[in-house]
DNA sequence: GATGAATGAGCATTCATTCAT
DNA sequence: CATGAATGAATGCTCATTCAT
């Protein structure tokens, strides 16, 4: 799940650890994180309880490691996209392009990131994950800083920055996931959700 | 904590049911609404194990009640604000306005929405949240309306209005409630998040 | 157990508590305290896993239960024949034969004692135990001391009477708790054993 | 532990058999023998799972290993002792006297003797046990002898020798053992202890 | 000799729910 | 309406032991 780039070489080798995240992904898939039980991811992969306990040392273990590495293919993803742009407005829209993107093609892992961010924020890795968060939001504070001061983006609080830029995007796709029939796909408005999200930031047109 | 207005007639005939719900704020707040436990209701009030299951049926029943409750009343102030004010733009304001207000004024209420929502979608009562969510959705839309055919708000996908519109201020609302001691209260940015709610949405410059 | 008097009016109003208690001491007269398990007290007595934790609250709370309840009736009964002894040598010798028929007119429920001390000494209710037998020292020391002012016994330590009175009867009850078949029983040695405490702390025969 | 002779050449060669006893003996110094558990050893010496199985064979095999090598410790230490006295009083002051600076110089391990002991007796070295205690018994019983046909200790029954002689000093060292810091050294009452364990066995002053 | 992943039976504990009083 | 003892299925976790490398 973490590594999208190569298919999985496949059978043989099959690596317990990953066996097990991906057991955890199917088992949150079908009835929500809360759901996730010892029993069954050992009917998922064919682990047996002690080597689950032996590799993560807890179910908790098991939920914020698989947590923590689908948020970092996530955080790989839209840095990717961020790079390979171009100007203010190139970047507020990989940004909101390439999250939508990423929700769209896994879906079950960005469920699994909304539904378990509690779970991990109440466990014992709880400092670990504000760190990432708010290194991901440093991340885009910082990147916006230049074009703030050429005058291409407006002047706002920096606790704002993500919220302006992210809130939307991230609203919808949360709202796709829970009812993924009764709305349209997130990319049926790309378009709108970079729009608004470009909006939201760029400078006014009566400052140059 | 739903219902503010009766300041409760204090002591004596202390009404048990409400009593209860109490008790279930206090405990998700502490330990998160999955932590909510017959046993510990128990001990916030003092009700019998029998009582609760006289008044709500069942665990389940009791997260219900209190989730409608509070979103009842979050719907009342946030209709309330919006019939006051005048106009599309300070319709968009008063929304994200009242919103914000209401979000602190009682976070522990507002942190209980966010976390017992998709408990409360896979329980009993899921149709009635979902005709909830759909109502809500379709009053702003409906509100919308009449501004988006006189020219003042741009032509937007009704699916999209609500994320435009609320995404940001929740996205910030969120992440103020996970760690109020790392960010401003909500209040802070009114302005800002008003501004960027009205520009998300309101008719272009150059339209007719 | 720890009622000896009313010998259980039997069936019919059982009582659950003692029922559970009971079963504790089957299960560790059979295979020792440490094998004492939930599901071996539900096979002995007809409590469901549930009743034994609404009662104890967890399977160390039985084993303590029992055993103050225990310690308590051996209190009892040695007090009731130290109170029944007259003068000094009449007391250390109501001690060692009170002590030594006590074991041998209830082997489980001393066997049990002695193996669940130091479980007891190690859980919560650490410093009941070290109050309970900081008490019985006390009441030991205080019982000497107008005996011991008299000239009747030997002044000594109040720290070592404990052991020069009692330490040989415990000892060999100890002994014989522990291979039952090859030694005997306690009361064939009660004079020996009470002389032996008797010398040890009588007065001198040169200091009348 | 038990072997106190030779100083451990130190580092490098460090013998892997002894830091597993090491571990067991610091296991279960803090939490008591029934919490020894491989994963526990594991931990405090630097010894694989695999290692520990390929030295003693079992877990059983290692509280085993450190209860007899200490036990014979333990007997080496009093056997000089009574070697080096002289005559009845000497030899019994002897013993008592070792035994007590024994434990007090080794506290750890004469509180796994203690604690070790019905584990190991319930176990498959519990013969092995039976024989080492019958014979330290014989021993005991067979030094007094001499002196009982000489007229210098009493005639009392050999199974009583023991719990007369050793039951004091066993009894005070215990309650040390279990409240180092509620209760004086054993080795401050010395004499006392010895002056009891004498006064138990010697022959009656009017006895020819 | 050493290593550590894997195993799986066994265990304590939790918890929603029922029901007689 | 209130009480709280009783129930028992479900669950997370421990731990001694094995074995391929």
């Amino acid at each position: 799940m973490a590594r999208s780039t190569p298919p999985q070489p496949s059978l043989e080798p099959t690596d317990r650890r990953q066996d097990i995240l991906n057991a955890a992904l199917a088992c949150a898939t079908v009835h929500g994180v809360e759901a996730i039980s010892i029993e069954g991811l050992r009917e998922h992969c064919n682990a047996s309880v002690g080597s689950i306990y032996h590799h993560f040392g807890s179910k908790e273990g098991v939920v914020a490691a698989l947590f923590f590495a689908i948020l970092a293919d996530q955080s790989r993803s839209m840095q990717a996209h961020l790079d390979a742009s171009q100007g203010a407005e190139g970047g507020v829209r990989a940004l909101v392009s390439s999250y939508l993107e990423w929700v769209e093609s896994q879906p079950h892992n960005a469920r699994f990131l909304f539904q378990a961010r509690s779970p991990v924020a109440a466990g014992p890795r709880a400092a670990e994950l504000a760190l990432a968060a708010q290194q991901r939001n440093q991340t885009l504070v910082a990147w916006f800083e230049p074009h703030r001061q050429a005058g291409a983006v407006r002047a706002l609080p920096c606790a704002l920055m993500p919220s302006l830029v992210m809130g939307p995007v991230q609203s919808y796709c949360r709202a796709w996931l829970s009812a993924p029939d009764a709305l349209p796909p997130p990319s049926t408005y790309r378009t709108e959700l970079a729009d608004a999200a470009w909006r939201a930031v760029r400078a006014s047109k009566r400052a140059p």
